[in-house]
DNA sequence: CTAAGGACCTGTCGGC
DNA sequence: TGCCGACAGGTCCTTA
């Protein structure tokens, strides 16, 4: 599902459709998402037009001049545009349908997005805890470093704690300690200045690459227009299993980090 | 405070 | 072909 850069390329792709549109409806056709959708939602978002759309980590922002609707796609959710006709299916769990005969729809087969409504949404309790943006220049090795002193857990899940940088997900995670050099399991508080500062270079070098390729499709991602992400061609180590290392040629290694799969190479990463 | 594990869901895939 | 377990891109919550 969605890391940052497939929820960036959805923000992308759905902002030129929805901005200064007029929201005439809000079809809600099934309201148990992570959370269940608040039943004002409606009365919030009709006739009111939608003057950004921004994304704070993983969650998109539709703001309007009365709050914002905060939208998560959790980890099969998608957002589509489409002719306020197009009949649903089955897992289309809500649609902002605009006055230009357009719509704006959510699929999520697995339910664990999320549709809310905040006045000020960067005060929400969701989002006034999260570190910082890894692409924004207060996210620095010192900064990383600083922060992993005494911590005991493996640099992979610190850097996947959204308390820590947002938006660094499963497959990024592996990806960037690949670049990077660095073992996952390592313990975070045990990794030099300069390595960390390696490490967010790297990080910051994936998330661009993988929103200039639009993203990364393995199953559920699909982008605005409904098509793939095409990252997955440039990914070196993720689900790649038994591969052979881009680098040495050794076989990519999969191991359990806090019950996610991770890939790595046991040669190139220390 | 940190860390670990469970919980929430449905769909798909591989193995038998 | 059918069944069954394992697994999937997130992250909150509870417990130790």
């Amino acid at each position: 599902m969605p890391e940052l850069p497939e929820v960036e390329t959805t923000r992308l792709g759905i902002t030129p459709w929805v901005l200064q549109k007029i929201i005439i409806d809000v079809k809600i056709r099934e309201s148990r998402l992570r959370w269940p959708i608040p039943q004002n939602i409606k009365d919030k978002l009709l006739n009111r037009e939608i003057f950004s759309v921004k994304r704070r980590a993983k969650y998109l922002l539709l703001e309007t001049n009365n709050g914002s609707a905060i939208i998560h796609l959790g980890m099969s959710g998608s957002l589509r545009i489409i002719k306020n006709s197009e009949p649903a299916s089955k897992h289309d769990h809500f649609d902002i349908v605009f006055s230009d005969g357009l719509a704006l729809r959510f699929r999520d087969p697995r339910r664990f997005g999320s549709f809310l409504w905040s006045k000020n949404p960067l005060s929400h309790s969701l989002l006034n805890k999260l570190g910082p943006e890894p692409l924004e220049s207060t996210f620095t090795g010192t900064y990383l470093w600083e922060t992993a002193r005494k911590r005991k857990v493996t640099i992979k899940q610190f850097i996947m704690n959204a308390q820590i940088v947002v938006g660094v997900g499963n497959i990024y995670a592996s990806e960037s300690l690949f670049m990077a050099g660095i073992n996952p399991r390592r313990q975070a508080g045990r990794i030099s200045k300069i390595r960390m500062e390696e490490l967010v270079i790297s990080i910051k070098k994936i998330l661009k690459q993988a929103i200039n390729a639009g993203g990364t499709t393995l199953r559920d991602f699909h982008n605005s227009d409904g098509g793939d992400g095409y990252f997955k061609t440039k990914l070196s180590v993720y689900d790649r299993k038994c591969r052979p290392c881009l680098s040495c040629a050794a076989p990519i290694s999969m191991v359990v980090i806090g019950q996610r799969s991770t890939f790595y190479c046991k040669n190139c990463q220390t």
